[in-house]
RNA sequence: CGGGGUGUAGCGCAGCCCGGUUAGCGCACCACGUUAGGGACGUGGGGGUCGGAUGUUCGAAUCAUCUCACCCCGACCA
């Protein structure tokens, strides 16, 4: 396997190659060591492991993406996490129509005019035989629709211009709706994952008496995010406000997420926002309220994506492949037993599904590895391509001294223990990678942020160093925009626990009260 | 949508510039045998409308035009 490298711009219409083992491995023609090293390129890296770890392919549909069964499980896993959040929280599911007519759809201008350049839109609604080309179709120009529908890039506008048939009184407040669905946005360039044209996530869309309680929600479903994301993915987050430019069209307040990745960069992971009484405006939401007065509904939405898979790859995977935190691997335990013949797994067998019996009893998810059409080698690396967080393997040796080998994705560490012991070692050693790991992220992001107080800094912090970065700004689009145009850095957010800090805009120099989280992003 | 590039077997590619037997190679796949505690080896075998359409030509993977898709760099974005 060769790798790929950049063209060598306006010089020559070639490619160059370098022998991937000339980089820092031997074994390159085997399945799952081509995955190139991470360090010498982040995106074909990336796009290598999401394909050899079977977890999903770019579909022969335009920008879509066909997420494979293990890929999909481990979206199911954070579903069934989320979920229980949600209803946690208060929040039931429903569903809503995949088409908004366009005039429901430009209701709400800002959000309207912020989707706008990405939205398909269904014309018509027939094929009819084609009569120039026989056994083609063509679409029908007699069916035409009078109103054209948008496929939804999102939905508050189907689901407000629904909202206002719910509510009349205050008493049928707050409505706490989540939908669980596919959304379409025509993006210019598509990662699998991280921004595809079709993707699934989920949206709560909220309705409330108060301004003050629907802040609370917003809030509150930012910490719900932040908690998933640290206690379920193992990623450290920052929450934060997002600044004039980069919040959603429509919203009075985008709250987000900010995750770092393994080459610095930032990647939203999770989006909350205070709606205000935009969209009730726009279609139009009032209700009486206790004082018998009209008044218009208080809004919030949030959501999240398949694209925290992409994150969840992104964060914790090394050069052998994927690394999952226990809390989200579909696969908790594999058991790969080591024979040469038929009767000596025979034996094997035996003692490895008294072990997996005992830990599905315990809630884990167990593999055992019994195909006799790969070695113990084979399988070993494929796992860990997967990222199955715990391997035992059982071989004569360990039938002959009552022993299993263990081996933790994370550490690739191994440790021989006594069998009857191993039932009560593996809850143990998967909370401990769960942490490990969440620390060993937060490290990283921790080493890679830096506070700096001058531009010249900033813009060498940002190409040596990379990462996050703490500065000052002095509140206005106007810098925000002259910054990502020089550097290409955004501000992700304004965090929620900066500090007061009277200081300097790196910028404009102008007089700053706090410092916001800049980096170059996803 | 602008600039660049690529579409040849499941995957990765060579062949194209300079048109000419039956389109090759590595991995994967299938069969048999030997192997098995970190990605096994040998021998044999199967698999292709060369992205699609049109054109030029006695003849097109190769040349031309159009088109579709993907990749990289911008702009846009969960």
């Amino acid at each position: 396997m060769l790798i790929k490298l950049q063209n060598l711009e306006g010089i020559l219409p070639v490619k160059l190659y370098l022998p991937f083992d000339l980089i820092n491995h031997n074994n390159y023609t085997s399945m799952g060591k081509d995955i190139p090293s991470r360090s010498e390129d982040y995106s074909l890296w990336y796009n290598e492991l999401v394909k050899k770890a079977d977890l999903a392919e770019h579909s022969d549909v335009r920008g879509c993406m066909v997420i494979k069964p293990y890929g999909y499980s481990i979206w199911e896993k954070m579903q069934q996490a989320l979920d229980k959040m949600f209803k946690d929280t208060g929040h039931m599911n429903a569903y809503f129509p995949l088409f908004v007519p366009k005039s429901l759809f430009e209701a709400e201008e800002k959000n309207a005019e912020g989707f706008a350049k990405e939205c398909a839109i269904v014309t018509h609604y027939r094929l009819k035989s084609d009569p120039q080309h026989p056994g083609k179709l063509m679409v029908d120009p007699d069916a035409q629709l009078e109103e054209e529908l948008v496929v939804r890039p999102t939905s508050e506008a189907i689901i407000w211009s629904t909202y206002k048939k719910w509510v009349q009184s205050y008493r049928d407040l707050p409505i706490l709706v989540n939908q669980w669905a596919n959304v379409v946005r025509w993006e210019m360039r598509t990662r699998l994952f991280l921004r595809t044209a079709e993707f699934l996530w989920q949206e709560g869309h909220t309705a409330h008496a108060t301004a003050d309680e629907a802040v609370r929600e917003t809030v509150q479903m930012l910490d719900v995010y932040a908690d998933f994301a640290e206690s379920f993915m193992a990623v450290p987050v920052i929450k934060g406000r997002k600044s004039e430019g980069e919040k959603f069209p429509g919203a009075i307040d985008t709250y987000c997420i900010e995750a770092m990745m393994q080459d610095g960069k930032a990647l939203q992971a999770g989006t909350s926002h205070f709606l205000g009484q935009n969209f009730a405006k726009a279609f139009d939401v009032q209700f009486t309220n206790k004082e018998g007065k009209l008044d218009y509904v208080w809004g919030t939405s949030w959501g999240v994506s398949t694209r925290l898979v992409g994150a969840l790859i992104m964060a914790h995977s090394d050069d052998d492949g994927l690394v999952l935190p226990p809390k989200l691997a579909p696969i908790h335990v594999v058991i790969v037993p080591i024979f040469k013949h038929a009767d000596e797994l025979a034996k094997i067998s035996e003692k490895a599904q008294e072990i997996a019996a005992a830990l599905k009893k315990l809630g884990f998810t167990v593999k055992f590895d019994d195909r006799d059409t790969h070695k113990p080698g084979f399988k070993f690396a494929e796992w860990e391509l997967k990222g199955v967080p715990l391997r035992l393997a059982i071989g004569p040796r360990d039938m002959e001294n009552g022993t299993v080998e263990v081996a933790r994705r994370d550490t690739k560490e191994k440790q021989v223990v006594k069998m009857d012991e191993i039932v009560s070692k593996v809850p143990v050693l998967l909370d401990d990678i769960q942490d490990s790991i969440y620390k060993k992220a937060l490290e990283f992001r921790t080493r890679l942020t830096t506070r700096v107080d001058t531009y010249d800094d900033f813009k060498r912090v940002l190409d040596e160093k990379t990462g996050f970065i703490l500065a000052h700004w002095d509140g206005t689009p106007e810098t925000e925009a002259a910054i990502k145009e020089e550097t290409k850095a955004t501000i992700r957010c304004i965090p929620l626990d900066a500090p007061a800090e009277a200081g300097k805009c790196i910028y404009s120099g102008k007089p700053s009260d706090r410092r916001v989280l800049f980096a170059r992003a996803y």
